[in-house]
DNA sequence: GCTTGTGAAATCTTTCACAGCA
DNA sequence: TGCTGTGAAAGATTTCACAAGC
């Protein structure tokens, strides 16, 4: 079952069996289904046709020989080529992602910061010195800029977006609290926290509860 | 359309709603299931469909009125109470999510912050001081804590959380780059930033991009 | 006339259950 | 025997399309 389209339930998923054999792969050559789904908080079967979309990589009566198919997964999700990040809005946020080790462990390169506040233009956060906005077109097209991670005010989210797209940028993940657009061809998130505590809010009334966000 | 359960996607988009509506308040007294939708990044059909579970809000021929519906959409999240949140892990996601102005504009109250290391402890992290994690099994007690939020490194997640459980918080949101597991009754959602990267950039390959997560 | 509310259809996702292979 | 790979069934979600109401 190569080469067809990829349900997008299955790609979110793929991240999350990712690091779970990331985690194995210390421990055991190979692994189960079974073993694999108790990790990743899914059902068995689901974890069977989820990888049966990348192709026949398990072996019947062993299971997934766990580096190859770290290998495979990787190369279906584009994320063995290193990507480059730059973060625009250089306030709390901005500063925490810029140094978080999740996104250099899994093969992303923070190479620049961007604020409009001229007091924090030229301030070190994590390896990069901040930029000022208006120098993001010349430095998007220069160091061919592959993902932005939008921590502004919502209020510059919208124009930071289009300026992001407009140098280059075909993937863009927003942290401000509102919601942007973005051309059809340009991939787009948007995670809002205060919005994730509501949601959290709603399942503690009932009593079905575990969700899973962001996997 | 009362009193039934309401489906996990629309509750996934209910908030989204409500912030849309907020940034929409000033405008009109009044919108279409149209416009909410064009807003939310979403159909309309399902908007007014789910609005439907909520209960008969709109008035045919004119919309929903604004702020009724938006008094509906809270009460229903239960989020008309203020909610009261603590952080664990007083590293740099922590401290930016301690001082994230959208905690507190929809009605959530960081009221303590933890870390392990002593260098931490006593530190001013937005309007609270840092306690060690020692002591939080007597603070979740005494200020009757709903909501817990997880910046720990990965090793440190999962005890994290059986700490906030035993300490009588239902809700968990989990940043730390590993899954977590909590018992049933307990609201968890688990965010992990370089996942997200990771998907994004998958999308990047394709025609296909705009998805909204956390929403 | 304009917009909601909602059955019905279409689509997508998950789960089941078992044939097939190591 | 044990575990994958996968059709088929079940379930959930989205979209359509239109009757009903203001």
């Amino acid at each position: 079952m190569n080469g067809h389209r990829i349900p997008e339930a299955t790609v979110n998923r793929l991240p999350v069996y990712l690091r779970v054999l990331a985690e194995a792969s210390g421990s055991s050559p190979t692994i189960s289904s079974e073993l694999l789904a108790e990790k990743a908080g899914v059902n068995a079967a689901q974890v069977r046709k989820d990888l049966s979309h990348l192709g026949s990589y398990g072996t019947r009566g062993v299971g997934y020989e766990v580096g190859y198919l770290m290998h495979q997964i990787s190369r279906r999700l584009g994320v063995d080529t290193e990507l480059k990040v730059v973060i625009v809005g250089a306030g709390n946020l901005g500063q925490a992602l810029a140094t978080y080790g999740g996104f250099a462990s899994r093969g992303f390169q923070v190479v620049a910061t961007f604020d409009s506040d001229p007091d924090k233009v030229g301030t070190r956060v994590g390896v990069t010195k901040v930029q000022p906005v208006t120098s993001m077109p010349e430095t998007l097209r220069e160091l061919r800029v592959d993902i932005g991670v939008v921590t502004t005010p919502a209020s510059a989210a919208q124009s930071t977006v289009d300026l992001l797209v407009s140098g280059g940028v075909s993937c863009i993940l927003n942290f401000a609290p509102t919601t942007v657009a973005v051309p059809g061809h340009v991939a787009l998130r948007q995670v809002d926290l205060g919005v994730e505590l509501q949601i959290l809010s709603f399942y503690r009334q009932g009593d079905i509860s575990p969700v899973a966000v962001g996997e």
